[in-house]
DNA sequence: CATGAATGAGGCTTCATTCAT
DNA sequence: CATGAATGAAGCCTCATTCAT
């Protein structure tokens, strides 16, 4: 990927996450990344397929993160925290990412499930699973079976720090993770641990 | 709110929810509703403003038939249970409403929140958040503090709602909702609730 | 059809036979109408449909007066004059529709010989046709059996009209008219008739 | 000329002839020959003069060559038959170079009659009007002065020939070319031949 | 109230042409 | 000579909105 490929693709992020994909014209993403238009689709073949691009790029970004921080571990419990830990994180620090792949296009990847853009989305989903699973599995965690129940921790985390984000407060960043991470600590993982 | 109106307003609601706010244009709405385009715009003075409509109708809807439910009850605890299972049940009923309510516009109702738009839905939210409150006051529920729990809750049902709705699977709406406020149960309100 | 109907027809035939149909925009078109562009999509899909309008209408026009002219005569030597006669008399009369119809889609009309824009024209070449056919069983023309001749004789006498349009000259249209019929009527006809 | 603009303008006709002069991007010029688009201007100024050095290339080989088939005759009957043989016979031995020549610009070709560019085709035509000329003050042709008499001529068989080539039939090119020549001989040809 | 033809700004996309390598 | 990435003007078409009936 190319120096002009980056270009566009962090101005497409940028004004896809805030303004939304659309009311951001191509125009406002040549001009945003200073190209001409028609250099936009010497890479991406149409306005849809440039999204599809910043599905992949992204998430494979995420993805690839993940599981470098997951190679370290093998107890589920502390996978679990991991795979949210890294993903709010990743998520405070790419706001803009957060937006497209944890908010906007929920409904899309789900109805396009077998469309190679979700790849990595759909991977990223799979490992949350067999995280769950395995701990189950390990007599760590208890929980009824759930063939969602990993998307609902999901929506839990990632609602939690869309009106955190959204909301004007004083709270930096740190404050938002170490809360939300606490809250999750201290109310789904404390009602799934085994007591021993 | 007369027929067509009403008309206006399910029609809307039907196109917006399934094939989106931005790929759905007036005449769509008008020839769903087998009116003229002309007469949406006695009701309402733009497509924005017709959105805007569609979520103080919806939302009032679920709001009143809420209050009404938890009207009977004072124990935190059911009154969280309520709020969840009368939340699925509706989604459920209304897919619609569901995906436009609770799943579409989360951004834009937190970045409007003085708008007179989303009253309902911050009403909605402002009791979740109450029965909470009062659940740790009472000494029922035991939770870290924090401000946007009951969105974290809201963002858990309803990503669970989300993919089981939209994956291709032989569960009946019945068993949908009753798997996941299982699995509400034994997460998160076992994690939140006091051992006596 | 409508007035608004007719002024699009009319501006665009005037525009594309000058023009010509890729030099012409929808704007042109629009602008020589005196009506905004959105409007020309009221009643034509796209550029192509718009083309293939115009073929429709102007090729109705023309096979209606031929086969009017036609009715009162069943000699085939008069009949095949008039056909060619009338053809020129249009032509010259609507130069427009002349070039449009008899000039510049000629391939376009063959390959799409089933396509119903071109009923019109095809059932003007048929009729062409039958005449020859019949001239020659009932001994009055006497020619090489062929299935393109007539398609021979519309290149013979276009090619000549399309010629003196366009060459600078100080003929009236009178005049082409007559030379070209008298021409045809010396040269093929000569050349077919049946000395007895 | 060298190899690379041999091969500009080979791929330049293949398309111009089958797709048209404006379906044809330079690109496609460009990806069909083989070579980069950049290059292509290093030959041609512009597409429009890639299109006339099309017209002056194809047209120089059909006027050499019917002037070198010219060259051994000179009773005007053998000549005509010669100059429509050979352009037909070359037309169907080089339909692409044929839709271009005789089919696609004869418009073009008119208006522009003092450009360079169609120099040859002209001297073509004005070889065609000796022919006849020389015919009729030989006392071997009798027909009305026209100007535009080998125009007809042209058109007609060149309209043959468009037909024939285009409708899906199971001729031979030769069959083709002998049955056009047939009809030419015994309609024409028959018309305008003085009886002695 | 209701209609739907008409409007025209603005978006997506193509493509002839240039120029640094 | 040859390359092909980059340019940006211009075209087709959509659609929210208006208004005369």
């Amino acid at each position: 990927m190319n120096e002009t490929q980056k270009k566009i693709l962090k101005s497409a992020i940028t004004l896809f996450s805030t303004v939304g994909f659309f009311d951001t014209s191509m125009k406002d993403i040549a001009n945003n990344a200073k190209i001409a238009v028609g250099t936009i689709y010497l890479y991406y073949k149409s306005k849809e397929e440039l999204l599809g691009g910043i599905y992949k790029y992204s998430s494979a970004i995420v993805l690839k993160r993940i599981k470098l921080k997951l190679k370290k571990v093998s107890d589920p419990l502390e996978m679990l925290r991991i795979i949210v830990t890294e993903s709010i994180d990743l998520s405070l620090k790419n706001l803009d990412v957060f937006m497209i792949l944890f908010v906007d296009h929920k409904k899309m990847a789900i109805k396009n499930e077998n469309n190679s853009t979700f790849n990595n989305i759909n991977e990223y989903i799979k490992l949350g699973k067999s995280i769950l699973i395995k701990g189950k599995e390990d007599g760590i965690f208890d929980f009824p079976d759930h063939e969602n129940f990993f998307s609902g921790i999901m929506g839990f985390w990632s609602s939690i720090i869309l009106r955190a984000v959204l909301t004007p407060s004083k709270l930096t960043n740190k404050q938002i993770k170490e809360e939300t991470l606490n809250l999750f600590e201290n109310t789904i993982i404390k009602g799934i641990r085994c007591n021993k």
